[in-house]
DNA sequence: TTGTAGGCGTTATCAT
DNA sequence: ATGATAACGCCTACAA
């Protein structure tokens, strides 16, 4: 390996010379020509761990991920990675799997990293996480979930919900079936539930069967396929598009005309669901926009700037094939 | 920051022991318990960068993908993961956005980071890359090209195409579409439609028209649906699931019944080629596995072990509804 | 403009 | 078992 002595050496100049000619620059024109030769000579290129010793600044920002595979996720990390590099900064991108040791394991080595600051895409937030999060003592941003007194950035999922309920109730259904997720994810299992529910609210007569299925696809196609058939809803509410999918897949193979026998709508606005038959009814979340936001505070927040602990991203309604009026019986 | 000297003073011994504490453990079980507390006490965490100078070892592997938002890459990447993990090695993931210039910077970017070896995932070698490799003198492995002198893992794309020709010809098809890829891709573009073609040689009678479409299925679905009306093929080859799942669409949207009109087949093996109707036959690839596969030939690269310089990953036909037997005429 | 010297936090060597 | 000391590669007063 070759270091700022190397050069120096071979230049006959103090090393601190070199450093000079490396950072702000101001040596004589001869130096400044002589170093230009070597350093290409040689390939020089300094340490970074050296560099980042003195400095204490690594101008890297860490990303911790639930998992690799998400259609969402990655939109949203596009968007990150946009920003970040139009504001100067590394990304180091980490993957918890949706462990939650691994996601406190990785929050623990972003910081070792020394990483400027932490954005981390959550489905809930413990008290070990708070205790980490305090100590690191570094800007900290949670995407995807609201959290108490830490700054973090969501989705309008409960009025989400709400637009979807009112949307039905409009096209005249009162008869739904509601494919959830867990309520431990806050904002997919209970908001945009929540959100639907109270959109009923003064409704009458309407009835709702709730079933608590998985974001696997796989899973919700089987849960599908047994609760359908049992099912006298006019209208499916699935909690994410990757659920509605899976819906209208086990309807087709149930030989159900979609949606004259029911309509079906998702969450997320997925791409996807402009390629099934019929296309998919969807709210879509604006996931890349998301990203984008997130570096901007986050770097307002390393500026020293303040920013409201809460930011709501806005989503909005995408009508197509999937749903239509309720039939006068 | 509290450092390692912070420590020491308040243990009231020399920094090198408490170094020792850190590292190989060998101290008094006094001192042991002293340390225990005081570093508790103190959140105290060793400096990475410090660690890294001295060590000039960072236990880090990079890797560059050309996009966040790919179902296939992100397989790749979650294999990664699982295998650097188990093997002890952090991630830095960088993004090049296909963009060739950005992709070179991310060679820099991590060779200054000083990462122990780099992961690929290009879609073509040029002689800029040979010499930045060349240069940084660390283990480097492309992954899904092949590549002259390189360490390379792909997968085995002519022979995919040829395994997808000889089905549909033994299905009686002879009539074909082919929608593929700029031949720049050497892989998807080149390789595919090589092996299709030459499945095809000894076959009598046969008719192939090429179209050359995008990636982007909005793309393909634009191309789709021009061509197909124009086509007598009765089998129409998709150089990728998403070009099947654009092209399915369109014949939808066209009313042509599918696969009594023709039979589509894509190249991929996406989950998503499940959730459409009709189901679409597909080449199955190892894309996770590859990801292992890779950290475990990087692992022995760096460990000195000498490996092939080309490892080819072999594919699977999965078929299902959206081919079937040629109908006779 | 240039060189000298000291320090960033850690580990390793060598005495004690 | 412990401590003093040098070294990793770089940056930055300060002095020349």
């Amino acid at each position: 390996m070759v270091t700022i002595n190397d050069i120096a050496r071979q230049a006959g100049v103090a090393k601190s010379t070199v450093s000079r000619y490396l950072n702000n620059g101001s040596v004589s024109s001869a130096t400044r020509k002589k170093l230009d030769e070597i350093v290409k000579e040689t390939g020089y290129t300094p340490n970074t761990f050296a560099r980042s010793l003195k400095a204490a600044k690594t101008n890297m920002i860490g990303v911790i991920i639930p998992r690799l595979n998400s259609a969402s996720t990655n939109e949203v990390l596009s968007g990150i990675d946009q920003k970040a590099r139009e504001n100067g900064y590394d990304l180091i991108i980490t993957n918890s799997n949706q462990n939650m040791q691994r996601e406190l394991g990785n929050i623990q080595t972003l910081i070792k990293q020394k990483v400027e600051g932490i954005i981390l895409l959550a489905r809930e937030i413990t008290e070990s996480h708070r205790k980490l999060i305090n100590d690191a003592n570094i800007p900290f941003l949670v995407l995807g979930q609201k959290a108490e007194a830490i700054h973090s950035m969501a989705y309008a999922d409960y009025e989400a919900g709400y637009t979807i309920g009112r949307y039905a109730v409009e096209l005249g259904h009162r008869d739904f079936l509601f494919f959830g997720v867990s309520e431990q994810d806050k904002a997919v299992g209970s908001e945009r539930k929540n959100g639907f529910l109270d959109s009923l609210e003064n409704v009458t007569e309407t009835n709702v069967t709730i079933i608590e299925t998985s974001f696997s696809k796989r899973i919700a196609y089987q849960d599908a396929l047994t609760s359908l058939p049992k099912s006298t809803a006019s209208y499916v509410v699935c909690a994410t598009d990757n659920i509605a999918i899976a819906v209208l897949k086990a309807a087709v193979e149930l030989e159900y005309s979609i949606p004259e026998k029911f309509s079906i709508s998702g969450f997320g606005g997925y791409e996807e669901t402009d390629y099934v038959q019929p296309t998919i009814t969807t709210m879509s979340y604006p996931y890349k926009e998301m990203g984008i936001q997130a570096v901007e505070n986050l770097t307002k927040l390393l500026e020293g700037t303040d920013i409201p602990y809460e930011t709501l991203l806005p989503n909005e309604l995408i009508v197509k094939n999937s749903t239509i009026r309720k039939k006068k019986v």
